[in-house]
DNA sequence: CTGTTAGCGCATTCAC
DNA sequence: GTGAATGCGCTAACAG
């Protein structure tokens, strides 16, 4: 490249790194240079680059899995926001595995990552707590961990239990269950704790039971034997979309109407809950806001490495649609 | 870290690249350097390596939109497989634009990506001409381009339109409307074609109108103007499911019944198209399957840049629901 | 068995 | 206004 062009290494790195003003170079080298590049398809070795400078322009995300819909939403808009600051996205899907996860931190830091983007929190992480010692940025979203001086973007979990419970009192239902996610996750244990709070204020008492992953197949588990062990139950509060739908299942299999003997609501308001059956009554976390702001708060945290951290609640709002009706008169 | 162990930089780099064996580096030394390096935390740099090296372990991947649901599958499919050769997935969603696609391929190409999932092809596209021509390994997937020498793994969009076409016949259906997907993309290209041809080969006329994009409300407004200019239509045959979900959209809005009045068949069997309402009758393509091919041709092809070029065809498989069905007395 | 040397491609400091 | 020299951290060839 510098060869074809005439001039030495240091002039073309000069000028395509746009500091031929500064460099004072003529404007016809500058002119000639640049194209000779376009014609030889030449492009700065970012690689080379990185090493040099010490800036590589990478964020790594992880993700409990990527084709989980409502992450999937997260992660386009954590790489839009990155994409526009000439960031690259070095994405793992670690379907929510310790180890996994471990491997993909160490790969991502070995490719001097310069921040990352941490979905897979759980309330003891070994993995994350190394991260934090490691000096690297982190933002954690959706999940918090236990381990002090690092940001987090996460929904709001108790103010949307909240109106979730509030939602079903209001409907006159008494018997309520909540069925909860892994204990070991922030907002599986937000999300109970609300509950029991909201039922204890009601004077009523809240049963909670727990899955083990957030997963339609979970939510027909744990729904299936509450629906033996209480059939007394006419409303179940799930901690995601997705048990919601499992509990949805559960309720059908065992004869019942959803909502007319049993309403669900769910959490998240996942794309296309608007058209289950039911369509689901949920508590909507917008997904673009939560990856928007993580994103930026990573880019921010990366510029600015004395940022104070902080936790930013990203709101929730009650979606009511078909999944929740009013108390069986039986029970009212 | 060689000095801490005292040895030399060279002595650390073949133990932990694994080569103390063959380097006859003594078993004491090697563990000396291990325990040195975990205790200090101490990664090789992957950016220095690769510089030196020639290999960065990187795969780009391009796809329209990560927040997609069938695309997902796909994208966790090809990260599996890549994690588990120990390859990084530097993933960029284009919104399927073509300038988006543009520079992040370059940014890609500069980080000396090894390999490049595509899944943005158009048939006239610039980026992919360009692509091929530059000697970096290219695979792509969902949709083939006009390019020779680039292989791809796509779905069989024909066999898959047989399939829906012959379900519909069955069905009863005589006045059939196809409404295909955006005319520079290699499966509305051959979706439309099988439709027309399957059409033709029962001597029956088939309607075709296009949408530009691959949404729910292309599908709406597509399906709003086909109900009434051609009202006698039983039947739609989409390119997709989420324009399938649109027309259905449109069907219930005009105050006809899905599938009562109107049939409608999608494509792809996206993630929770069983949840519906109705049910979607699609046909099913396994995202996982496609993805997982992909990622293993493309890995293939890094190994042996000599091999052929070839095309694999991921199978289609018709799944009835509820949202076809008979036609109406009327129309037989 | 391990140290020495060289160089990957770039950005930067200094020289002229 | 541009060239020359240096080194980022690593691996590979060679030396001993």
């Amino acid at each position: 490249m510098a060869k074809v062009a005439h001039v030495h290494v240091s002039t073309v790195s000069r000028v395509l790194s746009g500091q031929a003003e500064a460099g004072r170079i003529t404007a016809e080298t500058a002119q000639r240079i640049e194209a000779v590049a376009a014609e030889l398809g030449y492009r700065r070795n970012t690689v080379a680059r990185a090493l040099r400078t010490g800036r590589t322009l990478v964020i790594g995300m992880v993700v409990p899995d990527v084709a989980n819909l409502y992450q999937a939403g997260i992660t386009r808009a954590a790489g839009d926001v990155l994409a526009r600051s000439e960031y690259s996205l070095l994405l793992a899907s670690t379907d929510d595995d310790l180890e996994h996860a471990q491997a993909q931190v160490v790969a991502m830091l070995g490719s001097q990552a310069e921040g990352l983007l941490y979905g897979v929190a759980r309330q003891d992480d070994a993995v994350l707590q190394g991260l934090a010692d490691g000096g690297t940025p982190v933002v954690l979203f959706n999940r918090t961990g236990q381990v002090p001086g690092v940001s987090a973007v996460v929904p709001d979990d108790r103010a949307g239990t909240r109106l979730a419970v509030e939602h079903l009192l209001d409907l006159g239902h008494r018997n309520i269950v909540h069925v909860g996610g892994p204990e070991d996750v922030s907002s599986s244990i937000h999300r109970l704790a609300a509950f029991v709070e909201m039922m204890a204020a009601a004077d009523l008492h809240g049963e909670c039971r727990f899955a083990e992953r957030h997963t339609e197949e979970e939510g027909l588990r744990i729904t299936r034997q509450l629906l033996t062990e209480s059939p007394e139950t006419t409303a179940v509060v799930a901690a995601n979309d997705r048990l919601a739908l499992g509990a949805i299942d559960a309720i059908e299999e065992s004869g019942r109407v959803c909502p007319d003997d049993v309403s669900v609501i769910g959490f998240n308001d996942m794309p296309y809950a608007d058209r289950f059956t039911p369509p689901l009554t949920t508590v909507r976390i917008s997904q673009y806001d939560l990856g928007f702001r993580a994103a930026n708060l990573l880019l921010k945290t990366i510029e600015d490495r004395d940022r104070p951290v902080e936790t930013q609640l990203v709101p929730a709002e009650l979606v009511v649609r078909a999944s929740t009706g009013p108390v069986p008169p039986a029970f009212s």
